[in-house]
This record gives C-alpha cells, sequence and structure tokens, in this order.
DNA sequence: ACCTGAACACCGTTCAAGT
DNA sequence: ACCTGAACACCGTTCAAGT
C-alpha cells in the first residue's frame, strides 16, 4: 500500500473508532468520510461496506476473546470460566455501539467480512461451554448457537438505552440458568 | 374524518400490516404510500411517524395482550399463566417485523405513539409475575421491568434468521430462569 | 496507484399548489 | 378538508476526472 493510502486507512479507522465507541451507532460513512477529511470514494476503496470497516476495527477484539477463552480454559473451576468469558464477550461487543445486528446478519452470511471473525467467537464459546458441560457445572440441553444467541441477546440489550439499568441483572439471571444448580449456589441468584 | 380520507387512512393500514407482517420490515414509508396509491404526504398528514403508523397497527393486538393478562391471572397455575402470557407476547410482538427496537425506545419516551402501549404490556406482565411471586413460583428479584426486557430480547431473537432456529429453545432455557426450581420441574428443562 | 467530488437512486419530511 | 407531487437534506454507492 502506498503511504498516503496506509495513512488514509489508519486515519478512518481512528475516526470511526473514535465514533462508534462513543454511542455514535448512527453515524454514517459519509460522516465518518467526512470527519476523516477524505473523499466518500477513499473511503468505499478501503472498506466497500459498513461490515468491512466493523470487521477492521473489531478483528483485534475478536482475536483477544479467541485468546482468553484458551486461557480460561486452563481456569480450574469451568462453570466460573464460561460466566467470565460471557461477561467479557458481551462487554467487548457493547463497546461499539451497532455492531450486534451486523455480527448476527454475518453469522449466517459466509461472503460477509465479519463472518470469520463471528465463527472463531462462537468457538471459543463452544469450548468453553463443551467443557463447563462435561465437568456438570453448566446445563447440557445447549450448544455454541445457543450461547451465541444468548450472548447477541445480551449485548442487545446493552445497547438499548431503556434496558441498560437491567442489563447486568439480566445477565446473572441468565447465568443462573445456564449453571447447573448444584454449582452455581449464591453466584446468579445472590 | 372525510370518507375519502377515511379510505386513505383504513388503506394504508391494510398495505403496511400485510408488508410488516410478511417479514419487510425494511419497507419505507415511501413504498408503503407507493403501494396504497397515495402521496407522500397523505401518508404523513395520517402518520406523522413511523412510530405512529407502528402504533395503529399495533394497538389492538397491545389490547388483547392486556385483556389476555386479565384472563390468565384468574388461572390456576400462576407460573403456568406466567409463561403462557410470555410466549404469547413474544409471538404478537414477533409477528410484526422491525417493531422491537421502536417499542423499547417508546418505553423510556413519553412523547412516543408507542409509549401508552408499551407501558399498557408491561403492566399485564407485572400483574402476572406479581402473583406468581406471591405464590413463590416466579423467582423474586425480578420486576416488571426485567420482563419488559426479557420479552424484548426474546421477541428480537426471534426477529433475526440465524437465530430463528433457537430462540424457542431459549424462550425455555430463560423460563427456566424465572420458574422457581420447585414449580417448574420437567417444564423448562425437559 | 490513489484520491476527489459530482452523480445516481434512494430515504424521511415539508409545503405550495391544486380539487 | 384533503390530496398531490416536487423539493430539501440526507443516505450508500459508483465513476469519470484529476494528481
Amino acid at each position: 500500500m502506498r503511504s498516503d493510502a496506509k495513512k488514509n486507512y489508519d486515519h478512518i479507522l481512528t475516526v470511526a473508532r473514535d465514533l462508534l465507541t462513543g454511542g455514535g451507532a448512527d453515524a454514517s460513512l459519509r460522516d465518518i468520510a467526512r470527519k476523516a477529511g477524505v473523499g466518500d470514494g477513499t473511503l468505499h476503496r478501503h472498506f466497500p461496506t459498513r461490515e468491512a470497516l466493523l470487521e477492521a476495527l473489531l478483528r483485534t477484539n475478536f482475536e483477544d476473546m479467541a485468546e482468553r477463552a484458551s486461557a480460561l480454559e486452563r481456569e480450574e473451576d469451568a462453570g466460573r470460566a464460561l460466566v467470565l468469558w460471557l461477561k467479557e464477550a458481551v462487554a467487548m461487543t457493547h463497546s461499539y455501539s451497532g455492531v450486534i445486528a451486523p455480527m448476527v446478519a454475518a453469522i449466517a452470511d459466509e461472503d460477509s467480512a465479519l463472518h470469520g471473525s463471528c465463527v472463531s467467537l462462537r468457538s471459543a464459546g463452544t469450548r468453553l461451554l463443551a467443557r463447563a458441560q462435561a465437568e456438570g457445572a453448566a446445563r447440557p440441553d445447549m450448544d455454541g448457537n445457543d450461547l451465541f444467541a444468548l450472548i447477541s441477546a445480551l449485548a442487545w440489550l446493552a445497547e438499548q438505552p431503556p434496558l441498560v439499568p437491567r442489563a447486568d441483572h439480566l445477565f446473572d439471571i441468565m447465568v443462573s440458568a445456564i449453571l447447573t444448580d448444584s454449582r452455581d449456589g449464591g453466584v446468579a441468584r445472590g
């Protein structure tokens, strides 16, 4: 990539990150281009779709979550590891505004720029869930798809301003449904 | 209302209902006006915002849910009554595409055309929840706001095509978290 | 190679002109 | 009273023209 192109690419990403982590889910691509001081065409060649831009923004976050899952697989308490990871996954997606719906759409669309990242996230969760289930810490009638859907729903809740005050509590309630009663004890019900 | 105005009003509603119950969440107001054979201005005077149109479409459904709650309050099993009503509430909102986000926004916005309907829905759920809690059938650490958020999350799930296959199962899982274990037994975990 | 910005087909919304 | 449809300021996207 030419150096001026690289500079534009990086600057667009910086501006987009500032806008989307600042709650500006409704920022248009033109807003981003204008704020970055580039033409509309420049933004569209670097990032052909909004999803492509999100993918570039979120790639490292998704990789972090996969690594985090690997680390948590060495945690003694498999149920606790699953819950910790869930909390972090929800917080990660929530740190950007307006990413949940594209993420969910991407899990079923192999052509989406976000597809690979979503599949990785689901895989990481599936591993932690399977381990918790093998130890009897999590209910056996769930799979990685259920977990992905649950993360999406919780992250979506946290994106809706009127529901934000309830998001943490509902997280605890849903966790109590995932963990088997013999293990969670006061953690989720407390 | 003049008879030609009344005719336009009704026809717009019919067309909008056909589009929104047919999965066309992305139908623009102009699409609806065109399909109804009226000018853009006509649609906007009858329904100043998209929310106003949704409110006119959903009003009877919300009223039905409030009546249904009253009927279910006379059901013997308070836990079962709550679960039945939850299932119907989710199905009702799900029967129209793209209504969940406006509904959630409206619960906190007293100026929204949808506000009253949403508050009624929340009240109906609160009554059923309180009765189930009084009988020890539902966990005590929840209120009507939590229930409204839960319905929203479940309805949102059912609106996302990739998550649809999981929606019913997640409904059962979440129900198992609401009902106290002494009561639900095999219902939710089965 | 890469960038710019006008252009296109859309959107929600408004408003002068008609009946 | 009510309706129409052009107009406005937006949007995502494309593409000829520049450097």
